[in-house]
Parts: C-alpha cells; sequence; structure tokens
RNA sequence: GCCGAAGUGGCGGAAUUGGCAGACGCGCCGGACUCAAAAUCCGGUGGCCCUCGGGCCGUGUGGGUUCGAUUCCCACCUUCGGCACCA
C-alpha cells in the first residue's frame, strides 16, 4: 500500500488551495450581506524574528476556527499582517546590522513562507504591515483626529525611561520596573512627552460594551478593572493658614475623619518649595532621586515635620503636616489626611514618629464613635453623611480615583510612525494639514538610539514652515509606540486597500466586532486595553458603529521551555521548520493542538509528536483500505456507524461551544481505532469520511488527499458532519449497578428498557444477590441510561 | 495584604448537567514479524492485597451535603497570575 507522504501531498494541496483562492473573502456587495459571518483574528506577529512554536499554536488555533466556521456556512474573514514598526523590529535590526526596513521585510517573508507551509487559510489579499506608508498615513490621521478633540496631547510628566532602550516607556509595559522589551530597570524622568487621554475613558473602560454573544475571560476582565484601579471616595478640602491654602485630599474613608492625626504632603507636592526649612528641602530632593519601588522596600517610614499645620474641617483640629515618601504624587492628590488607628501606614508612620492614634470606628458593631454629630452611625452612613455635611459646608465633595495614568505614546526611536505635528514658536503645535498626510519617515544617517530622537537629525526633513504662519518651525521628531498601530490594525484588515479612509464605515460596521480574537493574556492591559479605548473613541468620532472591537476574547497558553516561557527575547525559542520537514504540517499542527488545552501554560517536548504521526498513518492506511470498498447504500446503523455519529457530535461541540481544541482530535483517533477493529463493518465507508471530514480543520492536506480518494472534491468546501440525534445512542448500553454506592455488576441491556425493567436486571444478577444477602432494600435509584444503584442502609 | 485561576497514574491529560475515575496519547513491560534493527501489529500498564472468583484504597489536606462527589458547600495547604506605601 502507497505510504503516507506529507512533503509530497503538503505542496501540492497549498497550490490546489492557492489557485482556487480557496481563503480569499471579498467583502460582499452592499445590500447583499451574508447573514453568518466571522471574523477570525490572531494576534498579529512581530518581524523580530521568525515563528516560534507558541506562534504555531496561536495560528493553528485560529485555522482550526477558520476551517470550522467557513464549513458551517459561514463567511469567514481570517487576514493576516506584521507588527512591523517598533522595538522589537528595530532592535533586531540593530543587532543584526541594516536597515530596519530591510530586516523587517526579510523576516515578513520568511514569517509568509512559513505560514504557506504551515497550510493556515489566510486572506493574503489583505495582508497589511505597519510600517507601510499606506496604513500609517491613517495611523497619523487617526492621531489627527485624537488631537484635535483633546485626546492626545503633549505635556510635562513623570515618564518611564528606559536607559538600554533610550526611549519612553508606557507604565502598561514596565513589569516589575523593568522595560518589558528588554528587562532593564526603568528610570523615572519627568519629561515633554505625548498621551492619550485614556484616564477619560477609565469608566466607560471598566463596562463591557459586547454584542449579546460577546464573551471575555473573567480574569482578563479582573486584570482590566484592578489596572484602572478605581476607588470611590471623597476630596476634602483642608485649610493651612500660614501659606494661605485650601489642600485637596482624597480618600475612600471619609468615616474616619475624626480620627486624623496628622497631615502628610508627597515630597513631590508642589506647596512643599514653599516651605521655608532647610531640612525639608533636603528631604525633598533626597526622596526624588529615588525610584517608587526602592521607596515601597522600605522597611522603616522616613518624614519630616514642616512646622505647619492644618485645620480638619470636620472639628477645627490643628494637625501638623509632615513631609513623607510613603504618600505618593502620582495617586490621587498627593496629599493624605492620616488616621492611624485606621490605616496600617499611616499606623507605622504614627509609631516612628511618635504621633496620637485616636479610635473613631467601633470595629465590634460597625459604627463610628466619638465623631461629634456623627458618633453612633454605621460606617456606611456615616461616610455619605459627613460627606454630605462637608458639601454643605463648602469644604468637600464625592470624588473618585483611579490608578490608570494617561497613555504616554512618544518613542525617542526611529522605527515607528512619524507623529504629523509641527512645532511652532508662535503658534504652538500644529497639526500638519489632512491633505499633507502621510508624513513620511524620513531616511536618517544612523538611527540607533542616543536618547535624542533620531529624526531630528534629518534637518531637511525636521525644518518646515508653519501650516498656519508660514514662518520656519520644527516637525516633532518623536515617532509613536507600535501599539498605537496595533491599536486599530484590525479595523484596517475589512478594507486594507481603501486609499480615502481608514475603512469604509459600512464594511467595518459588517465585520466588526471580532468574532473570535485569540492572543496572549499578557496584552491584558495594554494592546486590549488600547484597543477598547481607541474603538470608544472612534464610536464617538462616528467611524465604527460598535463599542468594543473584540466580541470573544480567547488566551492560549504559554508554550515553556526549560519552565520559562517561550519568547525570542528570553533566546528559549524553537520554530516550526525542522518538524515540518521532518513529520509534515499536518503533523505538526495537530500535535501542538493535542499537546493539551490550548488555554494552559504547556511544557513544549517534542516526545509525542511521533504518536501523532503513527494516528495520521493509522487513518491514511484505514481510510485507503475503506477506499477501496464499495460505497454502501443507505446508511447503516450498526456501532461503527454510532461510533461515528457521537463523534461529530463531540466535535462539533467541543471545537463550536467549548472552544476546546484536543479532545476532538482523541475523539477521532478512538473512531480510527474503532474502524481499525472493524474493517468488514457496512459502515466502515461511512467511518472513514466521517474521520476525514472531521480531521481537516487539523490536518487539511492529508484529509484532502483522502477525500479525493474516497472519490470526492473540495472539502475544504463541503459542509460540516451533523449528527443523527436517532443514531447517537447506542442500541444496548452498559448498566451499572451499585449497591449503595458501589459498584457490583455490569450487563449489557437494551437501551429502551423502562426503570422497572432495569431494576428487574439489576436485582437478578447473582452478583448482586450476593451482595443484597437478603437483607432490606430500602431505596432504589435508577438513572436511565446509565445505572441502578441499590441502597439497603 | 487584596483580587483571580488551578491541584487527577511515571508524563500530557479525559470525565460537558452530581452517576462506571484514568478516555486519547506518550513512556514503560511482554509478545509476533525479522539474521538483526527500524517500521508495523497484538497484549499489559493507578496503588495495596488475593484462595485468581475478586476485595480494599484512590482525583492536594480535613470536614460536610447526598443513595452516589474529581464535580456542590466550609476550612486549610500548595502552585501560578494580576494589583500593591493606591490613601
Amino acid at each position: 500500500m502507497e505510504r503516507y507522504d506529507p512533503q509530497q501531498i503538503e505542496p501540492k494541496w497549498q497550490q490546489v488551495w492557492e489557485e482556487a483562492k480557496a481563503w480569499e473573502t471579498p467583502n460582499p456587495p452592499p445590500g447583499e450581506a451574508p447573514e453568518n459571518h466571522w471574523y477570525q483574528l490572531e494576534m498579529l506577529p512581530y518581524p523580530s524574528g521568525t515563528l516560534h512554536m507558541g506562534h504555531v499554536l496561536n495560528y493553528t488555533m485560529g485555522d482550526v476556527v477558520t476551517h470550522f466556521r467557513r464549513r458551517n456556512g459561514f463567511t469567514v474573514l481570517r487576514p493576516m499582517g506584521f507588527d512591523s514598526f517598533g522595538l522589537p523590529a528595530e532592535n533586531a535590526a540593530i543587532k543584526e546590522g541594516g536597515h530596519p526596513r530591510e530586516i523587517t521585510e526579510r523576516n515578513s517573508a520568511a514569517i509568509r513562507v512559513q505560514m504557506r507551509r504551515l497550510g493556515w487559510a489566510i486572506d493574503w489579499t489583505r495582508e497589511i504591515s505597519a510600517h507601510e506608508v499606506d496604513f500609517y498615513r491613517w495611523t497619523q490621521w487617526l492621531f489627527l483626529q485624537f488631537f484635535e478633540r483633546g485626546l492626545a496631547y503633549r505635556a510635562g510628566a513623570p515618564v518611564n525611561w528606559c536607559p538600554n532602550d533610550q526611549t519612553v516607556v508606557a507604565n502598561e509595559y514596565v513589569v516589575d520596573g523593568r522595560c518589558d522589551r528588554c528587562g532593564t530597570q526603568v528610570e523615572a524622568r519627568i519629561m515633554d512627552q505625548w498621551f492619550f487621554k485614556i484616564t477619560a475613558y477609565a469608566d466607560e473602560l471598566l463596562e463591557y460594551d459586547l454584542p449579546e454573544w460577546g464573551e471575555w475571560p473573567e480574569r482578563t476582565k479582573t486584570i482590566q478593572r484592578n489596572w484602572i484601579g478605581r476607588s470611590e471616595g471623597a476630596e476634602i478640602l483642608f485649610r493651612i493658614d500660614e501659606l494661605d491654602e485650601d489642600v485637596p485630599v482624597f480618600t475612600t474613608r471619609p468615616d474616619t475623619l475624626f480620627g486624623a492625626t496628622f497631615f502628610v504632603l508627597a515630597p513631590e507636592h508642589p506647596l512643599v518649595a514653599r516651605i521655608p526649612r532647610d531640612e525639608v528641602q533636603d528631604y525633598a530632593k533626597q526622596t526624588a532621586a529615588r525610584r517608587g519601588e526602592d521607596r515601597a522596600a522600605e522597611t522603616v517610614k522616613t518624614g519630616v515635620f514642616t512646622g505647619m499645620y492644618v485645620t480638619n474641617p470636620v472639628n477645627g483640629e490643628q494637625l501638623p503636616i509632615w513631609v513623607a515618601d510613603y504618600v505618593l504624587m502620582e495617586y490621587g492628590t498627593g496629599t493624605i489626611m492620616a488616621v492611624p488607628a485606621h490605616d496600617e501606614r499611616d499606623r507605622e508612620f504614627a509609631e516612628t514618629f511618635s504621633l496620637p492614634i485616636r479610635e473613631v470606628i467601633d470595629e465590634e458593631n460597625g459604627v463610628v464613635v466619638d465623631s461629634g454629630d456623627f458618633t453612633g452611625l454605621p460606617v456606611d452612613e456615616a461616610k455619605r453623611k459627613i460627606v454630605e455635611w462637608l458639601h454643605e459646608q463648602g469644604r468637600g465633595a464625592p470624588a473618585v480615583s483611579y490608578r490608570l495614568r494617561d497613555w504616554s505614546f512618544s518613542r525617542q526611536r526611529y522605527w515607528g510612525c512619524p507623529i504629523p505635528i509641527i512645532h511652532c514658536e508662535e503658534h504652538g503645535l500644529v497639526p500638519v494639514p489632512e491633505e499633507e498626510l502621510p508624513v513620511e519617515l524620513p531616511e536618517v544617517e544612523d538611527y540607533r538610539p542616543k536618547g535624542v530622537p533620531p529624526l531630528a537629525s534629518n534637518e531637511a526633513w525636521l525644518n518646515v514652515p508653519c501650516p498656519i504662519c508660514g514662518k520656519p518651525a520644527k516637525r516633532e521628531a518623536d515617532t509613536m509606540d507600535t501599539f498605537v498601530d496595533s491599536s486599530w490594525y484590525y479595523l484596517r484588515y475589512v478594507d486594507p486597500r481603501n486609499d480615502h479612509a481608514p475603512f469604509d464605515r459600512r464594511v467595518v460596521d459588517f465585520w466588526c466586532p471580532i468574532s473570535q480574537y485569540i492572543g496572549g493574556i499578557d496584552h491584558a492591559t495594554g494592546h486590549l486595553l488600547y484597543s477598547r479605548f481607541f474603538v470608544r473613541v472612534m464610536r464617538e468620532l462616528g467611524l465604527v458603529g460598535f463599542g468594543e472591537p473584540f466580541g470573544r476574547l480567547f488566551h492560549q497558553g504559554w508554550l515553556q521551555m526549560g519552565g520559562s516561557k517561550m519568547s525570542k527575547s528570553k533566546g528559549n525559542v524553537t520554530g516550526p521548520d525542522e518538524l515540518v520537514e521532518q513529520y509534515g504540517a499536518d503533523a505538526v499542527r495537530t500535535y501542538i493542538l493535542f499537546m493539551g488545552p490550548a488555554d494552559q501554560d504547556m511544557e513544549w517536548t517534542e516526545t509525542g509528536i511521533e504518536g501523532v504521526v503513527r494516528f495520521l498513518r493509522r487513518l491514511w492506511r484505514v481510510v485507503l483500505d475503506a477506499a477501496e470498498r464499495p460505497p454502501t447504500d443507505g446508511r447503516p446503523d450498526t456501532a461503527l456507524a454510532r461510533k461515528a455519529h457521537q463523534t461529530v457530535a463531540k466535535a462539533t461541540d467541543d471545537i463550536g461551544r467549548r472552544f476546546q481544541f484536543h479532545t476532538p482530535i482523541s475523539a477521532v483517533m478512538e473512531l480510527t481505532n474503532e474502524l481499525i477493529q472493524a474493517p468488514d463493518d457496512p459502515a466502515a465507508r461511512f467511518a472513514a469520511e466521517t474521520a476525514v471530514s472531521l480531521i481537516q480543520p487539523y490536518a487539511p492536506h492529508l484529509a484532502e488527499e483522502l477525500w479525493e480518494r474516497l472519490g470526492h472534491e473540495q472539502l475544504w468546501e463541503e459542509p460540516w458532519p451533523q449528527a443523527d440525534p436517532a443514531l447517537l445512542e447506542p442500541d444496548t448500553f452498559e448498566l451499572v449497578i451499585q449497591v449503595d454506592g458501589r459498584v457490583r455488576d455490569r450487563l449489557e441491556v437494551p437501551s429502551d428498557l423502562s426503570e422497572e425493567e432495569l431494576i428487574a436486571c439489576a436485582t437478578s444478577s447473582e452478583r448482586v444477590k450476593a451482595f443484597l444477602d437478603g437483607g432490606e432494600i430500602r431505596q432504589t435509584i435508577v438513572v436511565p441510561r446509565k445505572l441502578v444503584n441499590i441502597v439497603t442502609k
């Protein structure tokens, strides 16, 4: 019999699909929109190298969904592109030498070859790359829409500076105080930088405006919720007479206001500069130099008394003002009212400096005490009443504070989208007029990072007249964070060659939100949050008619090597090329999904791929054998036929509803094993066709070849098999008989027996009788088609 | 500290609504074919005991609910993830 030879059949079918334009999905003409449509997307790759097995897992999963939906009557959009701007690609270029464009394009080309070799069903006519002018002119256009509405602004603010990458890094991509890209400790710097006003959408982003079919993992929502960090409380004004200032304080515990015994300013607070005491100024200078993490790691709290006092608005008490670095300028108002009795940090500080501690909450009864007119009120009511009272006095109001900071998106690097702004001495920040877009990324002599934007070195590009007054002005030389590109790339896929708009509103509203987005959870507070922010703004701008970019979201687990995540930056990657060469794409695709649940982290190991290869070979042989038998008439009702129907039901439910990809493979293995045991079964051919049809999303080349040998064509267009409910249940089943919950016998019985008949079967079993031992039967439980439990105790 | 997820054979894992724990695969053991090997095929494979009929134990630990719990409830342990001097 002919051997299974993937190296021969895989290129053959890839060519067939290409010539048939099998995976191309043109936009439907207006008014002819198909009812069932599906936008399948996986996070796009950085072309900073080539694909590793983590990508293979990600895209194969998307591929299985694509085939499954196509064959279930959906019109499926499944595009691909490259996140080609940004640090990963640029750093790769620096390492290898040469221009970032050459290297990213070379990597993109290599990835394209890998993707084709793996046989993924991708519509390449929609390919986009972030670094191509056709794409980034619309990134610039979108930036201008944000800028004009004050949602993109330039300001001096504390930012994270990565000394290795020589650029500002967003909070979202600083992990444990280190740059997520290179692992270097970032420094806090105050710099003039560009920000997107994502904080204005903090409340909106806490709400998921999903379509009725939408579904986000709870843990991802939790991560975003923690990141946004909404706290409800009040802002209360404290008077400093000496400075003639009313200082606002944010607190979540206005109910403890009577327990305040001192007051603290962050060392960076603007008022600190106005305190005429050398030790205060020295302290502020010292702490400013230290990073937040170091400050948090201190075992003993530090601080200095200012000699000044504030008035507690609730009782007129004079509270001493301290400056201490446990109060952070970035959160709330940079000041706190200290209640050492009911706040651990305040208590620690009070104990260190021997400040008074005054209890105002009776924890046992949950009421406030020693709090003037509010004494005796339950905590929640006291919070409300105290704020109400303060409001009447003009000394406070309910307030909300967030952990979320604005998104800093300007980078002092070369390989990114230029920011279309011109700095004019007279007119300030002037947007480049829309008709002058794109602002093309200029060539520079040396793009390596030196702390100043490389674009500034090209003076011919840099110096331009102000669009308003025509006087000499300079272009913005920072470039955009690559996460700006990825915040909207998925919208461009729907209309990728549009040259008068980023996309057509009707087309984008037809395809979006994305039916299924697949990618790593590491982007929960970055890319996924930024994209939601972008879509919210774009809806306000009337560009799109939906509020969420991603309807369903799924996170694949990480592949690990030696216990740590497989990633290019760690250097512990392994690619698919050698495996594909040795075993074929179908084996690699099937194996990566067979390894385990796709949403769990898995240690990468090649032991085991042999098992999948053996399965594919077994399938090959048994199907060729079945193909030689004459087709059977009608629908034979045999145990094998029923197994085939059960397998259809399981695979359909697992892929479609449960989003579980490894168990359908097991199910087809079981079917194949049974087919091998019963080659002469009248349903053998039916079982063979079913197995081939079900394995097609995983092993499309093998399946197509076998389908052809079974006398059919174009399995990729063949409707997904349907399980016949009448044939799902076997006509007999193994009745489990328990006595007092323990299995004592099993009998093969007809499926259509009544409860009474089942009990009769059970009690007539000799083995069961032995356990009953003539004793009293107190109760009998019957689970139809499963078991009988006889209770004697 | 707060929030969230998860603990099942030697290994990856299955058990979907409370109903046979260990499907499927890896590995391992034995056998067939072979001069030999590879490939392939057949059988076995949670632990302990056994008179070979079978019995007992067993899904992180301890309790509970139930005729029946990997599944539900309570407490705890461990691992992983998010947040964290966030007022």
